[in-house]
DNA sequence: CGTTCCGTTGAATGGGATCAACGATTGTGG
DNA sequence: CCACAATCGTTGATCCCATTCAACGGAACG
């Protein structure tokens, strides 16, 4: 299920949006040496189980992992995805237990850090204390971005265009997407039918918006995606 | 618009869901030398205005305000209402600025604490510090929490729960509530018509899970009401 | 006393879910 | 290596829930 692989925190290319942020050099080493382990994942392997105690953060170093929620009835949801350099499990700071449970979508690593360990040494580095609530706000504001939508169209645009812009945000492409995980999960994600995913994606295809092809995104107009969203005008 | 207040954290009711939370006696005084105004503020008075710059943290000390977001279209969206101990504007503290206005629903009462000075007391106060990260956490949580309901009588249900359970975690009655919002506040918040609101507590009367007068609710079938969340199972 | 907002009710419409079927892809075991 | 199963993604047809439009009584307010 999982591998050791090497870490270095330092040679990181995700060091700008990740949890050294705003550490100095020296520092970095000590927050460096906190990182227990990193590992290697494959597509479906289950890192952290619903409920299970909290004990660590983890933040990806590559790949994409989804935070899956099942309720009391047996129903599962998709309640986020991970891209690289995401902190995964600040949710459980509060109730102790992890809140949902994280799959792989495909081959992915992650770096795992001591909750307790990085407490302790936050209140020595009030820069890496400043990155954490920083992280941790940002989380909120991750976690109210999809309240807007109303309708289906709205939803899937402002998925796309919130995947668009995180993938920016970390130096890769925000015209070209890999979709890591299955039309199923998106639908669970956004709160709609599969079968209407597929049937927007085709009219956002006959409009010029985008090109698919299988789980390859071309954005041809990301003016016209964001005014789908109905967070913008023309 | 608003008047000052006298504010003492020690006497505080709700210290054991706010801020001073895990805080230690003498530590208090200096978390309480920190609230640089308590004010008093009045139906529809506008507290915090959208997009301006960060600067405090609020903790609600009485009443009720809600947060509203204006997107670029000038639609407008309640994203959520603050009861005594909350502390609001935790998620300014990434994007810097105050991503909603907050406006009071009733007469109430805010303290207000300048952030920098509050980062750097917790620097010197670990229990301070935990205590921020927690309640982070905790909002990451509540924006969470909607994203089950699927059908308008779960919205309407979950939104009904929920006040109900953070009026408990208070002290306050878990069965008796005061809707200090309008319908078509809550409606905007759980994004549904205000007609449905209408339409749904008319079924909730009639099936004997709560009475409604106006503004005051009576739950009469607690159990009920989680079944009619789709969180639960009968 | 008129105006405005709030809350409720009725009727009509439509958007998205549901059910069903099918091809394509992936994975499995003999 | 291939037959088979299982999952994924798409398309079509139908239905139902929630929105929309409209109207009205009541309360709050100036």
């Amino acid at each position: 299920m999982s591998s050791p692989a090497k870490h270095n925190c330092s040679v990181c290319s995700l060091k700008k949006i990740c949890l050294p942020t705003g550490v100095g050099k020296d520092e970095l080493e000590r927050l460096e040496a906190l990182v227990q382990d990193t590992k290697v994942h494959h597509t479906s392997d289950e890192v952290i189980r619903q409920e299970s105690p909290f004990r660590n953060l983890y933040a990806v170093k590559s790949g994409m992992y989804k935070s899956v929620k099942l309720n009391d009835l047996g129903e599962e949801r998709v309640v986020g995805f991970h891209l690289p350099g995401d902190i995964i499990g600040l949710d459980a700071i509060y109730t102790k237990t992890y809140s949902s449970s994280l799959v792989a979508l495909t081959t992915s690593v992650l770096c795992q850090f001591n909750y307790d360990q990085l407490v302790l040494l936050s209140a020595k580095m009030p820069t890496l204390q400043a990155q954490l609530m920083r992280l941790s706000s940002k989380e909120i504001n991750i976690a109210n971005a999809f309240q807007n939508a109303q309708t289906a169209e709205q939803k899937l645009a402002g998925f796309i265009h919130n995947l668009s812009a995180r993938n920016a945000e970390r130096g890769f492409s925000s015209t070209q997407l890999i979709l890591s995980m299955s039309r199923q999960d998106i639908a669970s994600h956004i709160g709609m039918a599969p079968e209407t995913i597929s049937r927007i994606l085709k009219q956002f295809q006959s409009n010029d918006i985008l090109i698919i092809n299988k789980r390859e995104m071309k954005i041809l107009d990301p003016a016209r995606l964001l005014i789908s969203t109905g967070c913008a005008h023309a």
